[in-house]
DNA sequence: GTTAGCACTCATTCAAAGAGAGTGCTAACA
DNA sequence: TGTTAGCACTCTCTTTGAATGAGTGCTAAC
């Protein structure tokens, strides 16, 4: 069987870049018009013919051009793939989004996530930034009645989140007061994934507070770290999918669609395709795991805030999807937000904002 | 022209009553089978011609059976629409969702969005509660860092809000602590809607304190009071529609998507619908304001909590609706709602939660 | 006022035919 | 040995025309 020679490299190039283009199977004619090898259509179908047999292109049906397979693009994504650069209306676009003064952390994601759609006219996704490593920096108990507190949670980032817990025994302010100052001592900057039942068993003991009282409000803090709550995935341009011809069936977009509704789902499927690698990373096909992403292609990278906090960055588009903008474009855009997050979250030298 | 009888209107709800289950124009015959009147398909031909000409039907083209137009639908959903009873398969799905403790007030209001598109088959909206008349129980302000500060406001509803915001000047918990007892000796179990600029500068000269400093945090007071936020419409089911045979045309899904992905727009449409009128409200195809929704019907009610929160809840289908079912699941879901909302907000002698 | 009968209209379905794009193979050429 | 021209073949897509069938409007009779 033939090997890979650059020839056939280049050849592969052309077809897929073609056919992300057009949509369409590319036909030996159009390889000779578009890169000019010197070549005639027989000898480029000879080349696609050998390309086919190793397995990069795949023939919808006889008398039909080439249409790139699975692996064909995969192998495009690693090797052949040239650089995008971003036109300067892009570049501004991205710049004006991040120069708006926003002062809520999730406006941005928000906005980014509308952007990033719309420059590359797929489906983004971002997820709310978690906590990798934190450590409480204030702890509030703020009494709203009897039965029923508010626990308010000051990470060393400066996050700030906050729950409504309800008590079976009546509060009095001293009580609340009591169990805030001993909190505070006890667990100040101590990293939230160092706090065991263990521990707070010692507390109780020393203290004489009930852990009735200690225990939601630590589940609470904990929670706080944990990669969480369905809410905090943002999605964007969700109806982009539907100007490809791939989506012209009903049955893929009601898939889609609801494969997108969930956004559990959706959180899952972007941070297991991050796990493994820290820069960029491509998921095409059913390389994604079964959540109805199958037909589709999934590009993410991490974004970072300081060195505690991180969430992911995706874009999600049909299979044959234009890669070399989509990187790049996700690459300013995760630089972008990151830059913005550490202003907001307050951890950089940022200017005094107002309103 | 002839008048509108007894016949006449039951002929009419016959039709719309099968056009909405089988989406195909209905013909003479048909009605003649499913209602005994003792009549013939031609009379039932002349008295649908009459319809016609009254402007209560539609021929797509000669030859074909005949369509509602949308006065059709109109008497239809005012006077000739009968009711549905719920079944206690449907019945029971709605317990069981208000009967899971849940002490997060948005897991409620994403749940039974859930719940509420699935008994429907249609896509259901639900915007979280707002405060119609407030006032100030508690403000906290928690100093995170020099410049930054958390302002958290409890309202007279057990509402709790919070906002991290920055400040030019620096912060000393002596100010911060100042500015605190201030606060709220002024303006606690004062009706937010009371607080006008003049008032604050009274504040201000008496009690020494900046403006700058003070103008943020009653500016976010007052927007706890406000409807707003994008992010407090809950939605769900979008997917469905694409079940629905109006919704091959692919233009037409790339429409519905759209308006369904702005929630801000979907927010405005389903306030405007509900603001005339206190129980059920029906707007039906170009009733709604052009936001995208000319081709749906959207039907709305409204859900109290207490009498100071409220909130809307809402069922998007197609103009070709099972009005009556919808309407009695809304009913009966808003009762839910309601009922489950006061637990929660724990203005009622709700029970403890724990964990 | 109601009904039977009939001619007419129009969307839908199906098969057949034709066009076009592209291939694989063979044989000739450098 | 690699490249190319030529040709038969395959398969999809589009167009066309005819058959089908549901449903109407109108007229005349009951």
């Amino acid at each position: 069987m033939a090997d890979m020679d650059a020839r056939k490299r280049r050849i592969l190039q052309a077809i897929i870049d073609d056919y992300i283009d057009t949509a369409e199977p590319v036909g030996s004619r159009t390889i000779v018009k578009k890169c000019d090898l010197g070549l005639s259509p027989a000898t480029i179908r000879n080349e696609m013919a050998d390309l086919e047999d190793m397995g990069y292109l795949k023939q919808p049906h006889t008398s039909a051009g080439r249409v790139p397979s699975l692996s064909g693009y995969r192998l495009y994504v690693d090797e052949l793939m040239t650089q995008y650069s971003l036109t300067m209306e892009e570049i501004n676009a991205l710049r004006n989004t991040m120069a708006v003064k926003i002062d809520y952390l999730e406006k941005v994601i928000a906005k980014t996530t509308q952007v990033l759609s719309r420059l590359t006219n797929y489906t983004a996704v971002i997820s709310a930034p978690t906590l990798t490593a934190g450590s409480l920096k204030q702890l509030r108990l703020i009494g709203v009645d009897a039965h029923w507190m508010l626990v308010v949670v000051i990470t060393n980032q400066g996050m700030v989140k906050d729950k409504k817990i309800q008590f079976a025994a009546a509060l009095t302010p001293e009580k609340i007061s009591r169990l805030e100052s001993v909190l505070n001592t006890q667990f100040t900057n101590v990293d939230f994934s160092q706090i065991t039942l263990d521990s707070l068993y010692t507390v109780a003991e020393q203290s004489g507070i009930e852990m009735e009282l200690m225990l939601p409000i630590i589940e609470f803090m904990r929670a706080c770290v944990k990669a969480e709550a369905e809410s905090d995935v943002y999605l964007d341009g969700a109806a982009n999918m539907l100007n490809f011809p791939e989506y012209t069936d009903i049955e893929r977009v009601k898939k889609f669609l609801n494969a997108v509704s969930n956004r559990m789902d959706v959180m899952r499927t972007i941070q297991e395709v991050q796990s493994e690698n820290d820069g960029i990373s491509i998921r095409i096909g059913n390389e994604n795991p079964g959540s109805g992403f199958e037909d589709c292609s999934i590009i993410t990278s991490r974004y970072k805030i300081g060195n505690s906090m991180q969430g992911v960055i995706g874009i999600i588009g049909p299979v044959r999807m234009d890669y070399k903008k989509a990187v790049s474009v996700l690459k300013s855009t995760t630089g972008l937000l990151s830059k913005k997050m550490l202003e907001i979250t307050g951890e950089s030298p940022g200017k005094p904002e107002r309103k």
